[in-house]
DNA sequence: CCTTGACCCTGACGCGACGTCAGGCGCTAC
DNA sequence: GTAGCGCCTGACGTCGCGTCAGGGTCAAGG
């Protein structure tokens, strides 16, 4: 029980970070490693990678160091709360970006008919204005609501819904398993594209899922016994082999 | 007559960035105005105003200012192309960040679960005066808008239904809790089968959940000590019990 | 035995895209 | 006459690191 102790850079490599990143957090006091060794190596425990991967997928998020370190750090804390306002910051982007896609319109119109009198230059620069209090705020109210049913609707799935999900997961890393018994390494082309569909396949069905958040949920896998026994029911080795061509997936685009 | 030069402070209101910002594009040839007044104000036209906007919308899709610059001073720059691609990455995006918000409510409203009266208002007891309660939930809440919010999640729900929710949720966990106090091992069949009812409750009545989704809240609760109020309510220990028949559940279908 | 290289340490400066003063100018309003 | 607005030009601060620089320990190789 000893070998718990990851030095700075295996858990860098680990985590797919920089040692640099590591040392910044330690300095922040963000990461703050559990131990030194008697060489004053940073040793860094199972806790500290856990911690880790939290300040990690925070960033994935758009937080800063300082709010993932209050929120870590705070016993007290409300998930709720956070929660909620990222919701709203969601639903807030949701409209801006429709906005923007407007002034689009706006832009191309103007650039069909250059002399347009009627042309209000505002409309070209709505969404990336944060307004305040305009007096639409109503109808934009309503607005995010039909639009939050609609997503609600589309997002609930029925049990055959979800089979068909669970089958389609099955028969992917099924794939990645013939594929690893078959001796074919995690960097081939064949494992890479059964890689990708694992992350079109989270995409799809949970959440946007970048090659990034990929290889973070990968690390996850490593990380975990529970994900290991659940991709090695498709034989042994498969999770790592998994987790193998999901990164080569990801470094390779 | 139609001013057709804007002053610096009139451009920044009209795009919703800073005089500092302008300064800075002016600064790195990124836009240079195209005149300046007598009093040496810089003065921006239409065309700069169209250009303004390409900058926006390329920072606005994560490029940084040299690559935008690139782009615009291209000699085979098609701007109507560019705004066309423009548009079709800002319609992912939408879509994008409407599954990033029902990810968001799906851990919401697993974090919603009974004992939080306040949360709801529609839950109160018959002749509760819902005003006292309204305070309260402000407060926490802080914003107006935010508790709207929450309001308008939870609102699709009736008395009725609420009450069958907390039931149904109540037998589970104390179910679970019967497990614990016999002795009986969060990896047993039995743990594991309350388990996954407990999922599929989520599933019913919050948001989809998978067993991945569901292994998250469970870290979820792990992190936040008002759950383990909650779930010790039917019996010391019960929280980590739950969570460990929750993730030895999801490890084995 | 000495060198090389792998890995680690602590500063310290660099960068991108601005934010935030500071100090100054020309004009208008009270 | 002076207060204030809008503008100007520097110049330094911020965040999340990247990128050296200078130095230490240890195992392997010549």
């Amino acid at each position: 029980m000893t070998s718990t102790h990851y030095r700075i850079g295996a858990l860098a490599q680990l985590a797919g970070v920089t040692v640099r990143a590591l040392h910044h957090y330690d300095q922040v006091g963000l990461l703050v490693p559990s131990g030194r060794s008697a060489r004053n190596y940073r040793l860094y425990t199972r806790d500290d990678l856990l911690r880790l991967q939290q300040i990690l997928l925070g960033r994935e998020l758009g937080m800063s160091l300082e709010d993932i370190r209050a929120m870590l750090d705070d016993p007290g804390f409300d998930h709720r709360r956070a929660l909620l306002e990222q919701r709203r910051q969601l639903e807030a982007r949701v409209e801006d970006t429709k906005r923007m896609i407007n002034a689009i319109d706006a832009a191309l119109g103007q650039l069909t008919t250059p002399g347009d009198i009627d042309m209000n230059p505002e409309n070209l620069f709505d969404g990336f204005d944060p307004k305040p209090f305009e007096a639409e705020a109503k109808a934009r109210w309503g607005d995010t609501t039909e639009y939050a049913e609609a997503a609600r609707r589309t997002k609930r799935y029925d049990k055959a819904a979800w089979q068909q999900i669970h089958a389609e997961e099955a028969a992917i890393v099924s794939g990645l398993a013939a594929l690893a018994s078959a001796g074919t390494p995690p960097e081939s082309a064949a494992a890479r594209e059964l890689a990708e569909r694992h992350r079109l396949h989270i995409d799809r069905w949970y959440y946007p899922c970048s090659h990034t958040m990929h290889t973070r949920l990968a690390e996850l896998y490593t990380a975990d016994a529970r994900f290991a026994a659940h991709f090695d029911k498709h034989g042994e080795g498969v999770a790592t082999y998994v987790v193998a061509a999901i990164q080569h997936n990801a470094a390779q685009p």
